[in-house]
DNA sequence: CTCTTCCCATAGCGACCGCTATGTAATTAG
DNA sequence: CTAATTACATAGCGGTCGCTATGGGAAGAG
């Protein structure tokens, strides 16, 4: 029987040798390479150089390429959650949380000491079958948020703030797509501004709120 | 001094062994399967199997790998030109262009016989330097259409069946996000009528054209 | 101290990468 | 016909891929 596995912060003193370097370090390291460069076309070679540390140590922290990535997706989450949460943290409509989600991307996006673009949208969205894993993980990212404003949309067509006849899962399915639009823009060096214009832009596709007197 | 090249079909006849395999089918071939694989990600035996020759054969007839694929992405834009070209035909208005370019597109990354998404759209938004030459051939592929939607916007502008307000360059760009997107979203596996939904909401960001009684 | 555990560095595994040298077959030019 | 030219199939080049065996050193437990 195996010992239970406890997540490596939480266990006060493991025998042996400790790890020799930062692992959250390496772990960001590694992150903004795949960031930059996709999953499948950024080589071990590359991350073990990004990261300061050599290949054995990285199969010892981190198991393998694949879950270094997946680790690496959740970090990107997680920072990104942590700088902005828009759709976490409770907007007091929908169409607030999208122009919220909009304006954010165009930041994130755009960020001078970060790769442009999205890393969930732009590190495999293409692929041989060996990385079908990777870019089910990165879809099932992808789709959450969309259900998440999706149900922001149904929640406010109930309480009468939009109308009856919106269409909610096109309404997010748009908004989502103009997300991982900006990142590819964002890739092809779109600028800051532009991306805010383009925010703009697309929530002239919104239906004005109704109700609009109450709360002022 | 070299000899003029010109087209293999142009030219009457050759001395030596002629190609013993069709060329336009062997190309077409290589052109699917990187519309699903993506350029990095698809290995030249990969390519040799689905187009159903060897590798020498291919670097004799296509040069090398990333000749071959510049070339198939030409062949992608003839085909959906061909299919539908709703930017060169002139449509009656920018607005009209649009729409007619966000519908081709939901029809065409949600083709039955054929990948999902586009090849221009996916098949290297990330990628290691080795391969910068095509991302840059695929970007200038992508400020083509822009640049050509904006221009369209603009000419409606000064004509006067758009605002003067309104923001050309914002306008044009959010039109192409969402095409980004919708290749995104149809490789994740959404349906057709799904993203003709997404297109119907997206127009509703376009500014309603002006002299509407004029030809009707 | 000894014993155990675990990380480190070197070195290299087999497989695949893009690509090509080589010898032979097929076709045209004269 | 011969000579020239080109494509074919086999085989394999050097390099890189993801990954790991191995031996030794660094730390905690007793």
């Amino acid at each position: 029987m195996k010992t239970m596995k406890l997540a490596p912060t939480l266990i006060a003193k493991r025998p042996g040798r400790p790890l020799s370097f930062d692992r959250e370090k390496a772990l960001r390291a590694a992150m903004v390479l795949f960031w930059r460069t996709g999953y499948e076309t950024t080589s071990v070679a590359d991350l073990t150089e990004a990261m300061g540390i050599t290949a054995p140590s990285l199969y010892t922290a981190f198991q393998d390429k694949e879950t270094l990535f997946l680790e690496c997706v959740q970090k990107y989450i997680d920072l990104a959650e942590q700088t902005d949460s828009p759709l976490v943290t409770e907007p007091a409509s929908a169409r607030e949380a999208a122009q919220m989600l909009l304006e954010f991307s165009a930041r994130w996006f755009t960020q001078p000491d970060a790769p442009a673009g999205c890393l969930v949208a732009s590190a495999a969205s293409s692929g041989s079958s060996s990385s079908e894993r990777v870019r089910a993980a990165l879809k099932k990212v992808r789709k959450g948020s969309q259900k998440a404003l999706r149900k922001k949309v149904e929640q406010d067509i109930r309480t009468g703030s939009l109308p009856e006849t919106t269409n909610a899962r096109a309404l997010a399915l748009m908004t989502l797509a103009v997300v991982q639009g900006m990142s590819t823009l964002a890739r092809d060096g779109a600028s800051r501004s532009s991306l805010f214009e383009l925010v703009t832009v697309a929530m002239a596709a919104w239906p004005k709120s109704r109700l609009p007197l109450n709360a002022r």
